[in-house]
DNA sequence: ATTGCCAGTGAACTTAGGTTTACGTATTTT
DNA sequence: AAAATACGTAAACCTAAGTTCACTGGCAAT
């Protein structure tokens, strides 16, 4: 706790040009960033940082940023833990990076807004965002989105038999059973609320 | 839709590099990428790219990604509207970066796992993450994530004249009212469920 | 006090990155 | 058919990135 001169510092100046440029910055960049007069410094540093799995080279030399750098939320644990005291604020946290959190297939995943009430009972609001990846098939009691007769909606999936049903989360709404076609658009992977 | 020769391909190629290796390539890693053999077919690829605000070049001329290659996921409008067909399926997408879009402040934004249910009723179920962004202030109405006689939960905050109570989403549960000391840990940002 | 390590300076060097100029072909455009 | 445009090759050039070697002052540890 002493001998870290700055690094944890220099770890947030990392984080916070990545998060600005979309890139690392370049040795000429570090030497203002971190008031470096010799790039030895800089390279020496990097070496220590590629220790700590906040970045890597790889063998061209390039530096590529770790998972430390490139998430922008820090995790906690649950909510009963609460925060941590300021005197471990700084400890071994976890950097997330929310793509790579919710998303596993990038190409195949959209975002779509939520319109309608029909899922409330499931958590969905109107409003709410989900994320959604395109699939051939679903399971019995996925969240989907579907089109029944010609018509966009997010339900639950349910086989029964050999048919089909897509059924609200919603008392008032009545399951629907598609009768002359059903495309599935997709899963629904994560529902995401902003306030 | 004849003159792109493979633009949207190159693109969706970069995307995914960008993802792989949270850099861009450089110039000899696109020779290869997009088979050139001439670094100058890649140089005027880049200035292309760049008219299209695909990225960006900066003074130096170090290459800056633009949002359409740090998104990871493609932006489509309600659910409503279903999925576009395949044919305008690579019309002109917004491309989403999940960080960007949750996150305003990602210095005081953390992710908590949600325990209990005593927010259910209002969408946030056990298991649940929360973002929470510290700050010294709540208004009557936000979730918040406060310490209450030095236990941490998840509530609503009210204001009731002078006092301060932690109201639940659950009938199941009792408003709160703390005895001797409370703990704002900060406001609810955004809920994700992940299924 | 001496040893050793750590963090940094400074300079030399190789390899990529980024740019420019010139030229070769197809494919449109007129 | 002629001209213009789009897309690519090829070679030369300068700057920055990344590495290496030699050296220096401070601090910790015996």
């Amino acid at each position: 706790m002493a001998r870290t001169m700055d690094i944890d510092k220099k770890i947030n100046d990392l984080r916070d040009f990545y998060r600005e440029y979309g890139r690392m910055p370049g040795y000429a960049e570090m030497l203002d960033l971190f008031e470096y007069r010799s790039k030895n410094a800089v390279y020496k540093l990097l070496n220590k940082l590629q220790e700590l799995d906040i970045l890597y080279k790889e063998e061209n030399g390039k530096i590529v940023p770790g998972a430390k750098l490139t998430g922008s939320v820090r995790m906690l644990g649950s909510v009963k833990a609460g925060f941590p005291s300021p005197a471990e604020e700084e400890a071994e946290v976890t950097m997330v990076n929310l793509d790579e959190f919710l998303v596993d297939h990038p190409d195949s995943t959209f975002m779509l807004k939520v319109s309608g009430d029909s899922m409330v009972d499931a958590g969905i609001y109107e409003g709410d965002h989900v994320l959604v990846e395109r699939q051939e098939n679903a399971r019995s009691g996925d969240v989907v989105v579907g089109q029944v007769d010609g018509e966009w909606t997010l339900k639950y999936f349910r086989r029964k038999g050999r048919k089909i049903i897509l059924e609200p989360a919603n008392e008032r709404y009545a399951p629907l059973a598609p009768l002359h076609e059903f495309n599935l658009g997709g899963v629904v992977k994560a529902v995401i609320r902003k306030y």
